[in-house]
DNA sequence: CGTATTCCCTGCACGC
DNA sequence: TGCGTGCAGGGAATAC
């Protein structure tokens, strides 16, 4: 029953024989085109009742969710971070996907399969279900005028005014932390994630290994423009590629052959052609160009 | 405080 | 073809 310890450090591994596939992981430009899908179908209207099938995802569900949302008009869908908040007069449910979890509005005569965890029934005979296979998502519950615990320490939005280069530059000075751990931690900026910042490294020219506090202004400033246009062209891609809005189903932000980083260690920089480099940090694979990024 | 590590969970790729 | 193993990931919790 030993668990294998995975390799840490900055060490590089070899290259892998087989491929990492980026399924649709919910990261921020998915839940953005899940929010925008939703919306349609769920702002003014009242929800009219809450099927639990399974007690908890990574946390029990609230008994507030049964008890307080059902009568309740939804009148907002609300993004922050990768948070979905449904608000309504009486409080916000909160939900978030993990890894693996979707969400769709369905009528509600379509029975429930494997992993389809909870249902908010709707007006009209549907519900919206929520999946979660890895169970790694969230359904909780924001009283009206609180802000939940979880969303308390939360950094800007790296879409938001607030984030940009002299941001960045200005938090991580002195932090010894890789650059990478540094840009995903979500008390620095939110929802981004690994593939986002192995990209956006990537265009940056900036070694995901960097101390935090050894990256330059002008360094920060440009990362900090590829974050907000690598995610905004994502939320594009995904806004088109959704075609049934009734089943915003995690369309990935990302095709695969628009990766230049991630999943690609071993295969050649598209810029220098050489191997790209692979690495554990921060638990997590990290692809970079040891060539291109410094 | 910052940093590093562990853990939660399941589907799937892979090797035998 | 079937079975066992390892790995993917967000991010909270924990340890230092």
């Amino acid at each position: 029953m030993a668990r294998r310890r995975r390799p840490r450090g900055g060490a590089p591994l070899a290259a892998r024989t087989h491929r990492l596939h980026p399924v649709a992981m919910p990261e921020l430009p998915e839940v953005e085109t899940t929010r925008r899908g939703l919306a349609p179908h769920l702002v003014e209207r009242r929800v009219a009742g809450v099927v639990l099938r399974r007690p908890d995802l990574r946390w029990p569900i609230p008994p507030e969710v049964v008890d307080c949302l059902p009568g309740q008009r939804i009148v907002d869908v609300r993004r922050r971070a990768k948070y979905l908040l449904l608000d309504t007069r009486a409080g916000s449910a909160l939900l978030h996907l993990g890894m693996s979890g979707s969400l769709r509005v369905l009528p509600a005569s379509v029975p429930a399969g494997p992993h389809d965890h909870v249902d908010l029934v709707l007006p009209a005979g549907r519900v919206l279900r929520f999946n979660d296979p890895r169970r790694f998502g969230c359904l909780l519950w924001q009283p009206a005028g609180q802000v939940h615990p979880l969303l308390r320490a939360l950094g800007p939005e790296p879409l938001s005014e607030d984030f940009d280069g002299d941001y960045l530059h200005a938090r991580s000075r002195g932090r010894s932390a890789p650059v990478k751990a540094f840009l995903m931690d979500q008390r620095v900026v939110v929802g981004v994630g690994n593939i986002y910042t192995a990209e956006a490294l990537f265009a940056a020219g900036v070694s995901p290994l960097r101390a935090a506090g050894r990256v330059s202004r002008e360094r920060y400033g440009r990362l900090a423009d590829a974050i907000k246009g690598i995610l905004r062209h994502a939320i594009a891609r995904g806004g088109t590629t959704l075609r049934d809005f009734l089943s915003p189903d995690g369309a990935p932000g990302y095709f695969e052959q628009e990766l230049s980083a991630y999943g690609r260690g071993g295969q050649p920089c598209t810029h220098c052609a050489r191997p790209l480099k692979q690495a554990w940090l921060a638990q997590r694979a990290t692809v970079w160009c040891g060539h291109c990024q410094r």
